[in-house]
DNA sequence: TTGTAAAATGGACGATCGTCCATTTAAATT
DNA sequence: AATTTAAATGGACGATCGTCCATTTTACAA
């Protein structure tokens, strides 16, 4: 029996809570397997601590009950999208042009990272329930005010540099249409999920983006001159 | 005695008949109304029967149980769905431009008829659920066959009047897009039917269209002259 | 009007739902 | 080592789930 052998392992936060913790986030990750695997209808409190190998009191313990749990569970869910989404994002270099960036959000929102079975079923698996949940329908809002904003910027001056009629509407325009383009392959996805073709889907949304900003991009994505 | 889904349109003309279909068609309303109004992981066979003025053992009498009778939902709904699409479209004269039908195709799946709260919740609802459950699959599939096909021959006449490059690519990308934009539109519907402006959104498509073909298209729709 | 068979009823049934708490386990403290 | 106390357990509980059938109702034929 060595006494106090892991005396030196003092970390900020003791076992105790860090055990805690650990089956705080197993709840919750087993509650986005089940909603990803069976559907929300059909996930319950014991189709949940069964994948977690947990005890039915835990959900209580932790999240006061199944709603909260799946409050918690929405809400890690759209942590993990952003996280992953501007991880990706993160890899544009600073000084790239505006349409890079539209292109960097293109294609990371499409991409295997992001968009998956896994994630495409639990988008839809919960949107479907957005009714008077507020935590589920902040979670299903069509991308956030961050990355809408950022898309924006970069509209506004490729808008700007092509001079358009109303560069301020074109751009609020192209990004809510990108937006919408982006909704749409995810839709498809969730159908189709076998025939999709990732390539194509960029494909199709720079046709149009090259169409209506033909100095910016082309149907490979951003062009190297612009603005 | 078995047989009791598929065909019960033997005798229309009897009092039995009519009043077997009409009860039947009761219970389907219910069942999407259920699912409009409180989604369907809460709708439950007493929540339907209670809606529906009906008793508990009709479900099973008409449908064979509850998945029956979704099943039945799910096809009645999405029968509505075009026919009051195609109803729509069908108003187009014969003789219109090939832009024309495009625009009655946005403009129809954007209107009140066939874009609203009721719908879109159902719409929603049931895609959440689409696992494994064939009927749902495809319901939920993006736009049919038919409807594809209309566009993609519109499409095709104005890529080749317009001189593109591929002018077959150019219009399966731009019918693939064209319904993903919808899809999109409708998302937005779902998570902000307040703040949705149906104006805005067939503009922002049109924008995105008269780009791709400025002589067919302009902010406010079909181009009167084109091909 | 009477007989009959289809249609409709509504409650019984076992299974499963989510909640909650008395109890046990084990980390932390003395 | 003994004590304290937070964490975790797992079953009890009433409510509700969907199914199914014995019974009643009623449209239609005789």
């Amino acid at each position: 029996m060595p006494d106090s052998s892991d005396s030196t392992t003092d970390d900020s936060t003791g076992r105790r809570a860090q055990l805690r913790e650990r089956n705080r986030l197993a709840l919750i990750e087993a509650t986005l397997d089940c909603v990803a695997e069976i559907g929300y209808a059909r996930t319950s409190v014991s189709t949940i601590i069964d994948k977690a190998g947990l005890s039915r009191g835990m959900i209580h313990l932790h999240f006061n009950g199944k709603d909260g749990l799946m409050d918690a569970a929405v809400q890690h869910a759209s942590d993990l999208y952003y996280q992953n989404l501007y991880k990706l994002l993160g890899k544009v270099r600073p000084s790239a042009w505006p349409q890079e960036r539209i292109e960097a959000v293109i294609r990371s929102d499409l991409s295997e990272t992001i968009l998956n079975q896994y994630n495409v079923r639990i988008w839809y698996g919960f949107r479907g329930e957005a009714r008077e949940r507020k935590s589920i329908r902040t979670f299903s809002d069509t991308r956030d005010v961050r990355l809408r904003g950022l898309m924006f910027e970069a509209f506004t001056t490729i808008a700007e540099a092509s001079g358009v009629d109303d560069p301020e509407q074109t751009a609020r325009d192209a990004t809510h249409g990108t937006l919408a383009f982006l909704e749409g392959m995810w839709a498809d996805y969730l159908i189709h999920p076998d025939a999709f073709d990732r390539g194509e889907a960029c494909r199709i949304i720079f046709r149009f983006l090259s169409a209506l900003f033909p100095d910016h991009f082309d149907l490979a994505g951003a062009r190297p001159n612009g603005a």
